[in-house]
DNA sequence: ATGCAGATCGGGAAATTTGCCCGAGGGAAT
DNA sequence: ATTCCCTCGGGCAAATTTCCCGATCTGCAT
């Protein structure tokens, strides 16, 4: 609650690669009005970071440990819902933009971008506006023109559970036991799921599931 | 072919993310005897500037586009089989680690690692030895307590044909057809590939194939 | 020659799972 | 209040998996 606003843009960066971190700091640091005043690691940590330092952005990469990034977005949002937080992501997936957006993010840049890119978007972020890179930008404006549904938009988010965890390799006992589900309520699911997207083997299945960054590798 | 070796280490970055270079390269840069000589986004310009500076190591991501990574790595190791390497990758799957360092890598680290790691494993691999970060000598070494016969050794010509169909998505009856065979000798096949591997779920399978190299995505 | 090992190909039968339909309960929206 | 959708599971025929078996064919050592 200092004198944050009328001098430069205070930044929180949050990752879970301290090298990355590292990089992104120096990085933004080079531009001599940004200030990361903090960095975390995970969901918790950034929440606690934060109510701490209350920065102008949140720079978040949403692809950490229990897929707790979304979670830590609207964690922020709930508290201040004037934070400023821009993802920066591996991916470009439309189903994870939107989903970013959906809980509260104003920006999304992917690691694929220049860095001038990420550091204009910081700017427009900090000035309020949304802003994304290019390249998800043309992803988004594609998925939008076509009808695909993106195949996950149809399933409830039981259905993507599990369907996760069948993509990460689990058996549907496993995951009956992960949920406290019956067997056979998972058995249903995944036929659901098969039916709803289309996919006729388990190892579309995790083709898809990968594809939307549900799964990784 | 200059002074490169009388002072300091001279570096080639490799990965696809500009601004996950870009970080990089501050952080190394830090170190007053590194020098980062050039960068690469692929697999054929990381081997163009290999050619063109002769770097004593090369910093690689090799979760790049097409999978080229490890392709990168052997042709870098055949034209100079004195090529030091060192693979930064996000993950440290045992297969992923033994496949790089099958390549011809000098080194292995993970981006979950502290920067200090990544610089002493440098400096390390500089001299000529091997290094890897501490979360990947714990799941080699891990992996290496179990008797596990590289999974793909132990199946036949048919099998990995047919595992890698299955991977990629295709039906049984898909399979069958391709390869002028039953359906039912496929579904055996299917049953003694599962057993011999022990994995227990087509989704496994699909890991399997993809951790080997005979499927990509 | 002979035998052995192993890869390839498929049949058979029991056990399990899938495919598909159905109903019930809860919550959100109208 | 009513409708809609998500969640959760039962039921049952059809399909698949699991595991066993035998038949070729090849290479290779005896």
């Amino acid at each position: 609650m200092t004198t944050a606003k009328t001098r430069g843009i205070s930044i929180l960066l949050v990752d879970d690669h301290p090298v990355v971190r590292q990089g992104y700091r120096r990085v933004l640091e080079h531009q001599d009005d940004f200030r990361v005043v903090a960095e975390a690691d995970n969901a918790a940590e950034a929440y606690r970071a934060f109510k701490a330092h209350a920065p102008n952005v949140v720079v978040m990469d949403i692809s950490m440990p229990g897929a707790s990034g979304l979670e830590a977005i609207r964690n922020i949002r709930a508290r201040d819902a004037d934070a400023r937080i821009l993802v920066f992501s591996m991916h470009s997936e439309a189903a994870q933009v939107k989903a970013a957006f959906g809980a509260g993010a104003s920006g999304f840049v992917t690691k694929g971008s220049e860095p001038a890119e990420l550091i204009q978007a910081i700017r427009s972020v900090a000035r309020g506006e949304h802003a994304m890179s290019g390249d998800v930008a043309r992803v988004l404006a594609l998925q939008s023109l076509a009808p695909t549904k993106s195949a996950l938009d149809q399933l409830g988010e039981r259905e993507i559970e599990i369907l996760r965890q069948l993509a990460a390799g689990s058996t549907k006992e496993q995951i009956a036991e992960n949920l406290n589900l019956s067997t056979k309520t998972v058995q249903n699911y995944h036929y659901l799921i098969k039916a709803k997207t289309g996919m006729r083997t388990d190892a579309q299945l995790v083709r898809l599931a990968v594809e939307c960054g549900l799964a990784n590798l």
